[in-house]
RNA sequence: GGCCCCGUCGUCUAGCGGCCCAGGACACCGCCCUCUCAAGGCGGUGACACGGAUUCGAAUUCCGUCGGGGCCA
């Protein structure tokens, strides 16, 4: 293999979606796979609907998710201008050259006109392509047109017969020429379509292989028509199948959470990101499912990406980032978790010391049982809050019972005159109590519970307690016996 | 409407003519562990869209049908 140049080319009208997300990693991959380099190309020329905001969170996303480009934003390049709206000129001369060179020509059609005739055509239940009016205007016709002051698109003109994409992925897909209409290549307002503005650049930039999603496939005979008749050399193309929603659609917003950055706000980590990414459409063998990057890099290769689209799954990507969380060390996950226990106002958004070392004792209690970042707060309010509601559910079924407050009571006093308030003394007052009155553990264990943290599920519970603390964790019972004693 | 792509458990996939009455992962169910919930361990339910053809032999090759998706405006 050459030299192996590879890119990204977002439009900069939203969010980086899952879908993006694994182009860009495919692309990455690639390239870091074979030492090559990896491009970011903003193609911004719908002016419309392209802003700077935009520009920014597809970067913010990328660099979240870890991956790096070596051109671009940021880190220029020497085929720059990495922006497309800065590159006009380039595409106005490439589109010259068509024009002289026969491959191109005028048209005068407005798009009401061409709007118009496409209804006209679908209400006939026709085909709904150009019908290349302008294709063989006259130059007296031409002057007449542009009499009227009209500024014509530039059309390319599609030659008889047949053009073959050479896929990695598909093989060769065969396109029949007389079912391409002549596609506009550059727009009456000066601006390149598409299909064009990527040749010229892809060439310019001297990208060796373009991957990118399915959805690109019928146009890549056009752009193959262009590269001809520029003398380009053709790169080589790797169309990916496409990420759907659950009822197989082309995944967008209305199947729910789509960008990264929403998953990061949801708490979920990069490396499980990419790793479930990475799975939607390659598969290294029969059985492995966890990958780090470095593993990625060496086993990528675009012979084992499959031909079928795939639905994505957002239960297995949650299990994939309880994974993950439960291999990442306290000390980060509990830096991660203070943004969210901020957030919720549990936590003051820049802990001291002694808060953060008790975070960290709460997140290492939680971890086993979080599948997000987020999971901590609904997971272990109770440890920041003043005092605890109790889930109804629970109150009834464990505390509304007859022995309990005789119980809770007793329990509170041997608590309350221990002199070292750790798990293992704690569970030996529980225990003990437990054994003195014929009980099984399970049977004091449960409703001390449910005073303390509010609810029937927990992390291990003499651990929960030492993490409370004795003051806190008598007030919580004290406060529990209150509300018995007042019927509930 | 035309063109193109795709079709193995609910989902992601392994499989590239015999190793497959189809393997793994998520989800689901059961059991174990256990103070609950998780995590973990063990086990289970569950798929080659359909019809032809090629072949001694097809999930794997070819054709057709059906189904899904995408692009064109």
């Amino acid at each position: 293999m050459g030299r192996v140049r590879v890119r990204f080319a977002p439009s900069p009208t939203g969010h980086l979606h899952v879908g993006g997300a694994r182009t860009v990693l495919f692309n990455w991959l690639f390239a870091r796979h074979h030492g090559g380099t990896f491009v970011l190309r903003i193609e911004d020329t719908d002016v419309e609907r392209s802003t700077e905001a935009s520009v920014d969170a597809i970067i913010d996303s990328i660099k979240w998710l870890g991956l790096d480009w070596d051109e671009g934003p940021i880190v220029g390049g020497r085929y720059g201008p990495y922006f497309q709206s800065e590159r006009l000129e380039t595409y106005r001369e490439h589109a010259d050259r068509l024009l002289l060179t026969g491959h191109a020509y005028p048209c005068y059609c407005t798009p009401e006109e061409l709007e118009e005739a496409r209804k006209a055509a679908l209400g006939r239940g026709e085909s709904v392509g150009y019908s290349g009016r302008c294709r063989h205007l006259s130059p007296a016709e031409r002057r007449a047109f542009e009499a009227e002051g009209r500024k014509p698109a530039l059309r390319f003109k599609v030659d008889e017969g047949e053009t073959v994409v050479k896929d990695l992925i598909r093989g060769e897909v065969r396109f029949e020429n007389r079912f391409i209409d002549d596609f506009v290549i550059l727009k009456s307002d000066g601006y390149p379509t598409y299909n064009f503005a990527a040749v010229v650049d892809d060439t310019l930039m001297e990208i060796s292989h373009i991957i990118r999603g399915d959805e690109h496939l019928p146009n890549t005979p056009k752009q193959v028509m262009i590269y001809q008749a520029l003398g380009f050399d053709l790169p080589k193309f790797a169309h990916v199948s496409m990420i759907l929603g659950p009822d197989r659609t082309k995944l967008s917003k209305r199947h729910g959470a789509t960008s990264i950055a929403q998953y990061r706000e949801d708490g979920y980590l990069p490396d499980a990101l990419v790793n479930y990414l990475v799975l939607l459409g390659w598969a290294y063998d029969a059985t492995q499912q966890i990958f780090s990057r470095e593993e990625l890099i060496e086993k990528f290769t675009l012979e084992k990406v499959s031909k079928n689209p795939a639905v994505f799954d957002p239960d297995k990507l949650l299990w994939m980032n309880g994974h993950y969380l439960r291999a990442t060390d306290v000390k980060t996950l509990a830096s991660l978790a203070v943004e969210h226990l901020a957030r919720a106002g549990l936590v003051p958004a820049a802990p001291d010391e002694r808060e953060m070392a008790r975070i960290e004792k709460i997140v290492g209690l939680l971890k086993e049982r979080m599948r997000t970042v987020k999971d901590v707060v609904a997971l272990g309010d109770f440890f920041f809050t003043q005092g605890v509601s109790y889930d109804a559910e629970a109150f009834e079924k464990f505390l509304a019972r007859d022995y309990v407050p005789e119980a809770l009571l007793e329990i509170r006093r041997r608590l309350g005159a221990l002199g070292e308030f750790t798990a293992a003394e704690v569970e030996r007052v529980l225990r003990g109590y437990a054994a003195e009155v014929g009980r099984k553990a399970g049977d004091v264990i449960h409703p001390v519970r449910v005073a303390v943290t509010g609810r029937t599920a927990s992390p291990g519970l003499f651990e929960v307690l030492e993490l409370l603390g004795k003051d806190v964790t008598c007030s919580r019972l004290d406060a529990a016996l209150a509300k018995l004693s007042t019927g509930g």
